[in-house]
RNA sequence: GCCCUCAUCGUCUAACGGUUAGGACGGGGCCCUCUCAAGGCCCAAAUAGGGGUUCGAUUCCCCUUGAGGGCACCA
């Protein structure tokens, strides 16, 4: 049996969508597990909307999403050129075949394909038998000259050997003008595979490029590993069939076929991707944790700044604490996106005081008495490490007859303003002594009222 | 309007005609605990409806309903 050879054929809109993203995943992974080639070929026919620019987000969302291609721009190919602006000779040659055998006619200037009208049928690799009857004669090439869809679609597919045709379920009906098209050029029909579509988490429809996580870029810019994102995209039409979820990509690769691809569309769901994500964020080593932090705080810094949540730059500080605090979060956070919030006391000390933690935390107890006695330990404790700090503040707990909580909680709250964050003895050690004094005393003066 | 596709917990899904209909996310409860997460244990939650076929339907067929897609000189 020949090669597999796939492709994945977006056009430069300037968005990469996450349900182009999954169908060029299911193309190249079909690809991968077969041992065929995965082919980009860009849809440009449509002159009105094409940049240099719009391209780089396909070349750039693909990379990113870690689909490299065996054919196409940039890594060239024997079916080039692999742009559709490109082909004007190749349609120009198709269409006169057309021409001779009276398949293709002019008629106010553009041309029309004439149907054959015979029920169409495919074996579907997903879906199985569909049959459609295409009903009227369709254009291919418009007056202005421009090749049509439809027709450069097919030619492309026929020219560059494409075996396996894996694209959205919104195809489905336009396969009967592709398989007319195929048939009139004495062309054997390609296998389709038709997947189904994603649909938009809230409301009707499927996800269009104005929805909620719609756009690839923007899991990019949120910090989300493309690792989790395309085992997140796998799951959605497509399982291994024991209960596994997270998995590598290898093994993805080695048990995806297409009849395990469901036939329903599946919706969108934010929140499972975000735990996927976590997974992955959790198991990263230190290194690479910390430059998704790192490159996270350079976006936000050449982002526009964010009102209010400005003015802490935690790039500027010594890299060693800003790893140490970052890693300090890995463990503790659910999305990098959250670790601005989380660590931001770490870089300021004008950071402020939750009020209502405030409130829950001074009602109890004797918390001034606390901190006053946490003050007078903390004075001569040894701050190396989260042992010798915890151990000074048990021992004045056990002296008291208190628990750890009586001075951790108030001890936080001095120090961090909040009642989330590491362990309270993470906390001082990252800190360090010069920043955890001056902030207990601050708080205490304020909570004794000025009078010490 | 015409044509095509699909239908299991709220969501993603598993169950070659015979299972107490399983897992995951989310939700709820309990435990653990220096906070918050995490972790452990537990709970609620589904075969859209109606007809067939069959000893037996989530599973096969038909209808209804619902959902989605396509009907361009867009891709």
């Amino acid at each position: 049996m020949s090669q597999v050879r796939v492709r994945f054929a977006p056009s430069p809109t300037g968005f990469f969508h996450i349900g182009s993203a999954r169908t060029a995943l299911f193309n190249w992974l079909y690809a991968r597990h077969t041992g065929g080639v995965f082919v980009l070929r860009i849809e440009d026919t449509d002159q009105a909307r094409n940049s240099e620019a719009f391209l780089d987000v396909i070349y750039n969302s693909l990379s990113w999403l870690g689909l490299n291609w065996d054919e196409g721009p940039r890594v060239g190919g024997a079916h080039g050129p692999y742009r559709q602006s490109e082909r004007g000779d190749i349609y120009r040659a198709y269409l006169e075949k057309l021409m001779a055998s009276g398949r293709a006619y002019e008629k106010e200037g553009a041309v029309f394909f004439r149907i054959s009208g015979e029920p169409q049928v495919i074996e579907d690799g997903i879906r199985g038998r569909v049959e459609r009857t295409e009903e009227k004669d369709f254009v291919i090439v418009r007056s202005g000259g421009s090749p049509v869809f439809h027709f450069v679609n097919v030619v492309d597919d026929i020219a560059m050997g494409i075996t396996h045709v894996i694209r959205g379920e919104d195809h489905l009906s336009n396969t009967s003008k592709h398989t007319e098209l195929f048939k009139a050029f004495g062309a054997p029909l390609p296998v389709y595979a038709h997947i189904p579509l994603i649909l938009k988490q809230n409301g009707p429809g499927k996800m269009s490029k104005r929805d909620q996580g719609a756009l690839i870029e923007e899991y990019q810019r949120r910090g989300i590993l493309p690792e989790a994102l395309v085992n997140f995209l796998c799951l959605l039409g497509w399982n291994p069939g024991d209960n596994r979820e997270k998995m590598p990509l290898a093994e993805i690769v080695r048990l995806f076929d297409l009849p395990g691809v469901n036939q329903s569309n599946a919706r969108f769901d934010e929140k499972k991707l975000a735990h996927m994500n976590w997974t992955y964020l959790v198991e990263l080593p230190p290194d690479a944790y910390v430059e998704q932090a790192r490159a996270y705080f350079a976006r936000l810094a050449a982002g526009p700044a964010a009102e209010g949540a400005a003015r802490i730059d935690p790039l500027a500080a010594d890299p060693a604490y800003f790893r140490e605090i970052m890693l300090l979060g890995q463990p503790k956070v659910k999305a990098i996106e959250e670790l601005p919030a989380y660590t931001a006391y770490f870089f300021t000390e004008d950071f402020g005081i939750d009020p209502k933690v405030r409130e829950k935390v001074m009602a109890k107890g004797d918390p001034v008495a606390r901190l006053r006695e946490l003050i007078a330990t903390l004075a001569t404790a040894d701050f190396s490490s989260d042992a010798t700090l915890e151990a000074a503040v048990q021992a004045l707990a056990a002296r008291q007859g208190l628990g750890l909580g009586d001075y951790v909680h108030v001890g936080r709250l001095a120090v961090s303003g909040t009642n989330v964050g590491p362990s309270f003895f993470s906390l001082l050690r990252v800190l360090g002594p010069d920043r955890v004094r001056p902030r207990l005393d601050r708080f205490l003066a304020t909570a004794a009222g000025g009078s010490i």
